[in-house]
DNA sequence: CGAATCCTTGAGTTCCCTCAAGAGAAGTGG
DNA sequence: CCACTTCTCTTGAGGGAACTCAAGGATTCG
């Protein structure tokens, strides 16, 4: 249908494509859609291809057998994500949930590697953007390994405010607390008991979702502190 | 020099090209050689290129301002490493030192990039390359975050059996037990310690770098034990 | 307005780290 | 080959950050 193509065209990854190229992704790809909290895929499942979003938001997670959730990505619109499965391995290596009402394109494996090798511009867009997600992964793993919480909550609010540039020191979580405390890496009890600490501090002042970052310099302070050798 | 094309024909990355296409990559790659220890760039630093390993060991990590470390790759012979800088943002996400007597073909950015453009078949390997370091980063995000520190040692050595597969149940690191620590997360205290526990509950047994594994079915086991939520 | 979810607060515990010191292994030079 | 330094590893005692368990408040939503 005219609306994928349209929405295609205004995703990243094809941007500077001819509406003749655009059309053969278009037809190769095929929109799917999800209700909120539904399942994408599944940790190990077999991946046959992978998915653009249009519209929504996905959260991508590991689990561990008792049932502690780990957030590795949380991608929305314009966002690809099962890349992984389609260049290496077969299967997709973590489970991938809706947080919204989500529309996505779904291009299959085979066929979106056969197009590949005629567009060397988009292999090169796909290697940048596997490359930011390894960058992601190097922050996220010097977060879990070489800070403690408050520093790691100090980063994701700064992170944030670059994010949501101008809102006047004032940052909106785009996820409940406890989605945030999976994404940190800790439980949402130490979550709240560090956001009390900050408060108490006069860094922050939290309203519900809403976090008024008083003392940017102190959580820039707080953002860089590392554990001890 | 003709050596360094022999030895190029070697890495996984350049299979199935022919000789003139190798010939290619062969005039644009500089040949360089580290003593152990040495630095061959920083977190941070503009990165002009990547590099492929030709003999020697490298450890990719990440320093917390105090000292800190934590690696987030070794890598051997056949290898590459720092292609993030050149796909996406141009400096490099961590540290690299060598572990060892080194020597690396340095493959400079542009060049290469404009060579790639010409090769889809590289650039496939090259998104493969990209994906399995994605892969291998999910998995260290997992251990880090999901699993106690026993189990990631017990990950760890079936990891190593299933590499070196066939030496009956026995492995050896490749490493220091120091820098095993800082690969898993922890300090060498504690790495001695579980060491320690786990030889007596009969899992494993230690002489120096070599590990017997005396219980490979209990440590598959501790392996999966995860985290509560 | 009641149910369900999300968040907060408290008390107790645990895993792992810090600090400190000694034992062992490995490489160097006489 | 042996004393030497140097690096690596081990062991002990103590402390702290974060987790578990439990229950009460606050929002949200039908």
């Amino acid at each position: 249908m005219e609306k994928t193509l349209l929405a295609l065209s205004r995703i990243p990854l094809f941007h500077g494509l001819s509406r003749e190229e655009l059309l053969r992704f278009h037809a190769i790809g095929q929109e799917k859609s999800f209700a909120r909290g539904e399942w994408i895929f599944s940790d190990g499942d077999e991946g046959e291809g992978f998915f653009v979003i249009l519209e929504g938001g996905v959260k991508i997670f590991k689990l561990s057998p008792a049932g502690k959730e780990q957030i590795l990505h949380l991608f929305g619109p314009g966002d690809s994500f099962g890349e992984v499965a389609v260049f290496e391995g077969g299967s997709f290596p973590a489970n991938a949930q809706t947080l919204q009402k989500t529309r996505v394109v779904f291009f299959p494996r085979t066929a979106f590697r056969a197009l590949l090798r005629r567009h060397p511009d988009l292999a090169l867009k796909l290697l940048a953007d596997l490359s930011r997600k390894l960058r992601e992964f190097t922050l996220q793993i010097e977060s879990l390994a070489l800070k403690e919480i408050p520093s790691r909550l100090a980063s994701y609010l700064l992170y944030l405010a670059r994010e949501q540039a101008g809102n006047g020191k004032e940052v909106t979580l785009g996820i409940s607390k406890g989605e945030l405390a999976r994404l940190l890496g800790t439980i949402p009890e130490t979550l709240s008991r560090i956001f009390g600490r900050l408060s108490g501090q006069g860094l922050i002042r939290v309203t519900g979702r809403r976090i008024a970052l008083l003392d940017p310099v102190g959580l820039e302070a707080l953002a860089r502190e590392g554990k001890a050798p």
